[in-house]
DNA sequence: TTTCAACCTGGAGCGCGCTCCAGGTCAAGC
DNA sequence: GCTTGACCTGGAGCGCGCTCCAGGTTGAAA
């Protein structure tokens, strides 16, 4: 059980991003204290640390409520949040490879500035 | 020597994207027809290309302007140019190894899929 | 000569993902 | 009991990087 700023700690996101999370569903069923404040589980942590996974690799939020949407649907889901974070995954790796290219630019344009000086 | 259009097309910039780079004076000097309409040498169109370079790579254009003005601003700034590219390049590592590490996250969590069905 | 796609300008608008704010409530420590 | 800092809500605002629009001009081809 962890207080809110816990939560943010632990996940990396702000307070304020984890109100958001909430109120437009990506989050959902986050406990409450009897005064009202939230009160996050190992469970919702571990979601959250699935947020920031998906979120650090450019999922958009659209499609990661998408993911929670099925996964609260239940178990005959997983295949298509499979296949989801598949699409995803592919996503990824054009990313990747496009950043190592640009990197290997950049450092040879890096090289370029040392001949010089 | 090309039109707007063939800049676009090679450098991957949208038409409105190389007129919005002029207005804000990271593109300068962009040749014109008696007519007024834009000409894009070979050097302008290496200039984009390391724009791109550095957008791929996630600079912010703000930083892009400042090392326009370096350039325009000659020979001299060739030291702080370089520094500016070696600060964004280690930012770029950094942008690397945390995209891999959730790459890896994110193929950890497929598999966990392909285990249950 | 006419046509029409490509281009021009200035400025408004947008999509994303938060971030901030006002005004109020809660609860732990003194 | 009081203070104080963490928390609450609803809603407005923001920063970025474009993107779109209206209304007009250009210029090559037919």
């Amino acid at each position: 059980m962890y207080a809110p700023s816990e939560a943010a700690r632990r996940s990396g996101f702000s307070l304020d991003t984890l109100r958001y999370y909430e109120k437009i569903g990506l989050l959902s069923d986050i406990g409450r204290t009897s005064g009202g404040r939230r009160v996050f589980t190992d469970e919702d942590l571990s979601w959250l640390v699935l947020f920031r996974c998906l979120r650090d690799t450019g999922m958009p939020i659209a499609e990661m409520c998408r993911y929670a949407e099925l996964a609260r649907a239940g178990e005959h889901t997983a295949g298509e949040r499979r296949a989801l974070l598949e699409r995803h995954a592919a996503r990824v790796e054009e990313q990747m490879q496009l950043l190592q290219r640009q990197y290997d630019h950049l450092r040879e344009k890096i090289r370029f500035y040392d001949r010089l000086g």
